[in-house]
DNA sequence: TTTTGTGAAACGCTTCACAGCG
DNA sequence: CGCTGTGAAGCGTTTCACAAAA
């Protein structure tokens, strides 16, 4: 019942989980669901589920389970999924250019505004229908737009440079796609998604043969 | 001492990160580091470290700590990482195209070896000097290559399909840009790469104000 | 000294099991 | 009955703290 105790880490990363689920299945007209079921959809316990979710209330019913239209709109809400997200793209190489095709970058939960490069000769080009600014104007982007989110898609060895502008910028969350470790202050969400990471991983666990084939989720 | 003993699955995502950093380190010509010194590189403590690396043997020196080329080597053949990899790459879309002419991916280490797409005109169109082609050569070119390696970026609705193709060809293991869950054989390792996930944690994050700004790693 | 490797303690998360509510 | 919410037990990982080695 108290809605400030702290919530597990673990419990956090499944929340979006629960969403998409749910999210799914109020789409398709379904009304309640219990704990199992929503579980074994995602390869969770009845029970994790639960625990999860008494988290932020008591949204379940004993003997019925939950109903779907009202824990859609509650983890809407808990999850910032109410409002739309406008993020700065900074790098317009491979992976940038990939983001800004991607549609659900365009969607209305989550748009990219701006896009800043530092090579010169990428400023001025258009991509994805946005055009390409030079780094010193992602403060002004930011502000312009409101933007809460940066996302960071340039070589390694800037990464943290870029961190450092878009913090002082006052993005609150930063999405990372470089392999380094980035540091910045603590009010700053990061998001990391190394994916040379995840491929080395995949080496060691053929060659090594670690038994668990998943991972966290 | 007993090699076989089981390795923790936090351990074993972590052994990357000792590698590459070990490995800049060899490339810079240092000999030696300590546990701490290591760990604070990683933001990790010195414990860590040293509970992580003692699970494969007795590394370290007392008094004096790991030599850096002994060590960059052991962790070499543990990973995997004294040979090539050959990967094959299903999806030519945007995310696909973004890994192809990611540089990343013709290295000596890990090698796109050939695309695969479901679009007929797509099929035999070139991309980062690979040629695309039909579903149905996957298997053949997984032999033809000896490629262990998978890697899924189609979208969503055809994710379990693509995955049970690359299995039944013999993969040991995928790498998969969508925010499906792969049902798989227990024998294949999966590792899933979901940004969309990581950009809706930060979202919630932010709106909620989670306390810890910095995910697993 | 310095620093490793390692039992033991502490911690955090998951699972269990059941009282209580519909 | 069926199912939730939750204290308590169980389990895996991290941190502590120190004997042993150089």
């Amino acid at each position: 019942m108290d809605e400030k105790s702290r919530i597990p880490r673990p419990t956090a990363k499944r929340l979006t989980l629960y969403f998409r689920q749910i999210r799914t299945l109020a789409a398709a007209g379904r009304k309640t669901i219990n704990s199992r079921q929503l579980g074994a959809a995602l390869g969770l316990t009845g029970a994790q589920v639960r625990k999860d979710l008494a988290c932020f209330g008591q949204f379940g019913h004993p003997g019925v389970g939950y109903q779907i239209p009202s824990l859609h709109e509650q983890l809407r809400q808990l999850l910032g999924r109410d409002r739309t997200w406008n993020a700065v793209l900074v790098g317009a190489g491979n992976i940038g250019r990939a983001l800004l095709s991607y549609d659900r970058f365009s969607s209305e939960d989550f748009r990219i505004v701006a896009v800043c490069d530092a090579d010169p000769s990428l400023v001025g080009s258009e991509w994805g229908g946005r055009e390409v600014l030079a780094m010193d104007r992602i403060e002004s982007a930011v502000h312009e737009h409101d933007a809460k989110l940066g996302i960071i898609a340039v070589p390694d060895h800037a990464a943290q440079q870029v961190a450092d502008l878009l913090v002082e910028a006052g993005i609150e969350g930063i999405l990372n796609f470089s392999p380094r470790r980035l540091d910045v202050d603590e009010t700053v969400s990061i998001s990391s998604v190394d994916f040379t990471r995840s491929l080395e991983q995949l080496a060691f666990q053929i060659s090594f043969g670690v038994s668990g084939t998943e991972e966290d989720e």
